[in-house]
DNA sequence: TGCCCGGGTGTTTTT
DNA sequence: CACCCGGGCA
């Protein structure tokens, strides 16, 4: 077999080794996947039927592309049958066919983070609770490691560790809104990402049945970046894996960069618990990247303390020094790298596929994108607003959802008034508080006026008849219809593409193109149905929901420039990786200073970082920056000293701006480490100070000035006249005419308006 | 009921 | 700076 020639003997061992508990540590740019896609081909080889075997991967990209190498060794068609994919999505899938015996019906919806979040949102408002305190965003947190953690709501609320901890953060009640939002979500018939995950669990430990068929129809398990699985996955893995014990895990603890989500590296150090005769398989010669690359991740990574033995090697040349940019300002930063691109590019004959820039949060992506927007460098950014969560295409998503499981609460509330169809808030106030006296959904009570006769007008009434009637008329053709069919159907009935089709904006214009994306991907999602077989909207739902923009690859971004977060960058290479807005506060993160675990995460961060790039690492950056309107002084990153210096180019771009700054290595190595913790945020309060005593309401002199025919400047109407004024100090309200937008009525104190002479 | 203004608030990372 | 939310007004 040709495909094992090609392997070293570490990776051989492991890929024939077909049968029982095993565990590759897989350093980074070792041949992972490769071993992992020629022990699944191998498999199939020995006579493995592929629908015996189970791949779990991180996201769905790493899935598509491991079955098409898998397609490559032994045929598309055996590929095609294996399970392959994400956590989520297998489980999904299998909860769909078996989650009438936990009691879910199944056209459940999937709730995305948008849609928990709003959920909580609505709970916190109903039990009259500080929303300042119960932020949405907290509180789904605060469930979501309880889910993955396999802790029950009803257990939640009766554990005394869980009780304290919530008392002491001033916030008793999340047991509470916990047992209420689990309340609503099944009303609604819908999970969660985590449910997904939780009720599997559920599912396998309280139905043998079920268990004993799927442990016999997985013989074989892998799961892939075991490293972050959570206890929850580890425990469904367990489950599965029990009967045959074919369980081949295979991660990379210097990798592990998702405990802040609940993945729990100790899934990795505790394997030999439960397979005590498990066999170990190290990879540890990396093919990726040029030595110095190697040897200088490996000194930022030997400053953890927690980790498993082992050398990452390479045969590869020693490379160029990893060059290191200091920038006076982010916006600097970004005119450095892009021109560092450029150069790059001109030099080594390099396309604009080959770079990266890998940053540590989405928001500094904007002066990289200004800076190749001006070199005329094509770039394509990850991450952010993803495709899937941009208003429009939830709206129609929450039309199908809507249309395939009406008491989905959360799509509900988004359409039924949008497009504008005169059902308003008060309306569905009521309606929602008959709702929760009633324990019924609020698709039932709208659809039973009669039983549950609500205060509203009778022409909100009559509207929400027509309202029901409509979707209801979509739901007879969800089995007759192809999904394309459908979807197309209801996208034009709905009323949601002629509104955005009469929206003449460029914005509505890009918001009606994406819909036509939409419908496109659900054409595709119809055509590549087997024979045979009809792919209805309930099906494109289940895979929708658990979609991302990574998985959305489209063949007009192939030679872009790569920019996207280190995490999303995870498994990926490029010949040439800029790791940006290394700064104290923001990599390592503020948030992750406290705990020596966190700042330890954030260290395999920048191991994951620098670990990307196969040619040239670059890393840089910026002695202030904007945060937040106001600049801030920053500090270089502890980690940029943690690398050996000799593996380092210090290389400081001159630019004109910047002339009198410290020489470079004055100012960031050899630094006086006991300033390091200090931060530097003395500046921007003051400013933001400064700015709020010039805002205050009456301080302006220009009030006085301010006279009936005066000529007068506003920041977004523009120049205007007086008309007219009214009211006593404070409480001037003046009647301004702008050419531009027209009249306005402004009240003195708030609006800012010059005179102009 | 809906729009518009201004104030308040926030940035980790994501299936 | 940029978004979201609430209040106030049409």
């Amino acid at each position: 077999m040709d495909y094992l020639k090609s392997l070293n003997n570490s990776q051989n061992e492991a890929v024939n080794n077909l049968e029982g508990p095993m565990m590759v540590i897989a350093g980074a740019g070792s041949g992972k996947t490769r071993v992992l896609t020629c022990r699944i081909a191998n498999l199939i080889q020995n006579n493995v039927d592929p629908f015996h075997i189970l791949a779990l991967t991180f996201t769905n990209k790493a899935a598509k592309e491991m079955k098409k190498r898998i397609g490559e060794i032994i045929g598309d068609q055996e590929a095609r049958n294996i399970w392959m994919g994400t956590f989520h999505s297998i489980f999904a899938r299998i909860l769909r066919k078996e989650c009438e015996k936990i009691g879910y019906p199944k056209n459940f919806t999937i709730y995305d983070t948008q849609d928990s979040k709003s959920l909580i949102k609505t709970i916190v408002k109903e039990f009259h609770l500080d929303d300042k305190l119960y932020k949405p965003g907290i509180v789904y947190n605060r469930i979501s490691s309880a889910k993955n953690n396999l802790i029950s709501a009803t257990a939640y609320t009766k554990n005394t560790d869980i009780i304290a901890d919530d008392r002491m953060n001033n916030r008793p009640k999340l047991g509470e809104i916990y047992m209420e939002y689990q309340k609503r979500c099944f009303k609604s018939h819908a999970m969660d990402f985590d449910d997904l995950l939780f009720k599997t669990n559920v599912l396998l430990k309280d139905h043998a049945d079920v268990l004993h068929r799927y442990q016999h129809k997985f013989k074989y398990i892998l799961v892939d970046e075991y490293q972050d699985t959570n206890y929850s996955q580890y425990l469904i893995v367990k489950r599965l894996a029990a009967l045959n014990e074919n369980l081949c895990v295979v991660g990379d603890d210097a990798q592990s960069i998702y405990a802040f989500r609940g993945a729990n590296i100790q899934n990795i150090l505790n394997f030999k618990k439960d397979y005590p005769d498990f066999k170990l398989f190290k990879l540890e010669q990396n093919y990726r990247s040029t030595k110095i690359i190697v040897d200088a991740a490996n000194s930022i990574i030997s400053n953890n303390t927690e980790q498993i033995e082992k050398k990452v090697w390479t045969a590869n040349s020693e490379g160029d020094k990893i060059k290191v940019f200091k920038a006076a300002t982010d916006n600097e930063e970004g005119k450095i790298v892009a021109n560092s691109i450029f150069d790059n590019q001109q030099r080594e004959h390099a396309k604009n596929l080959d770079f990266a820039i890998l940053y540590r949060t989405n928001a500094q992506s904007r002066s990289f994108e200004e800076s190749l927007r001006k070199l005329n460098i094509a770039y394509k950014i990850y991450g952010g607003l993803s495709f899937y969560q941009r208003k429009e295409i939830k709206d129609l998503l929450s039309y199908y959802r809507l249309t395939a499981n009406h008491n989905d609460e959360e799509a509900l509330k988004r359409v039924i008034n949008y497009p504008k169809r005169g059902i308003g808030k008060t309306s569905l106030d009521h309606a929602m508080v008959a709702a929760s006296e009633n324990g019924k959904s609020l698709w039932h009570i709208l659809d039973n006026p009669g039983k549950y006769p609500l205060a509203i007008n009778n022409g909100a009434k009559s509207k929400i008849k027509d309202f029901i009637a409509m979707i209801k008329s979509f739901a007879a053709n969800l089995e007759k219809l192809n999904a394309y069919d459908i979807a197309h159907q209801i996208a034009s009935s709905c009323g949601l593409l002629k509104e955005l089709y009469n929206d003449k904006s460029p914005e509505g214009l890009s918001r009606y193109e994406n819909i036509q994306e939409l419908l496109n991907g659900i054409k595709e999602f119809s055509d590549n149905a087997s024979d045979n077989e009809v792919r209805f909207l309930s099906d494109f739902l289940l895979d929708v929901a658990l979609l991302t923009d990574a998985d959305n690859d489209k063949p007009e971004d192939q030679d872009k420039v790569t920019l996207m977060t280190i995490h999303a960058a995870k498994g990926l290479e490029f010949p040439y990786v800029y790791i940006v807005g290394l700064e104290e506060n923001l990599f390592p993160s503020q948030l992750s200073l406290n705990t020596r675990v966190e700042l330890e995460e954030e260290r395999r961060l920048f191991y994951v970082a620098i670990t990307r790039a196969e040619k040239k690492a670059f890393i840089s950056f910026a002695s202030s920056r904007y945060k937040w309107g106001n600049v801030i002084q920053c500090e270089p990153s502890r980690f940029i000293e943690e690398i050996d210096e000799k593996y380092l180019e210090l290389s400081e771009q001159k630019s004109k701006a910047a002339g009198q700054d410290l020489p470079f290595a004055n100012s960031s190595r050899f630094l006086d480490k006991s300033k390091k913790t200090q931060t530097t945020v003395q500046k921007p309060i003051i400013s933001n100070h400064l700015k709020k005593v010039s805002n205050q309401p009456g301080a302006s002199v220009n009030m006085e000035k301010i006279a009936e025919g005066a000529n007068v400047s506003h920041a977004r109407f523009g120049k205007g006249k007086v008309i007219k004024l009214e009211g006593s100090p404070p409480n001037v309200k003046a009647t301004v005419f702008f050419p531009n937008v027209g009249q306005k009525q402004l009240l003195l104190k708030f609006a800012k308006l010059d005179v102009i002479d």
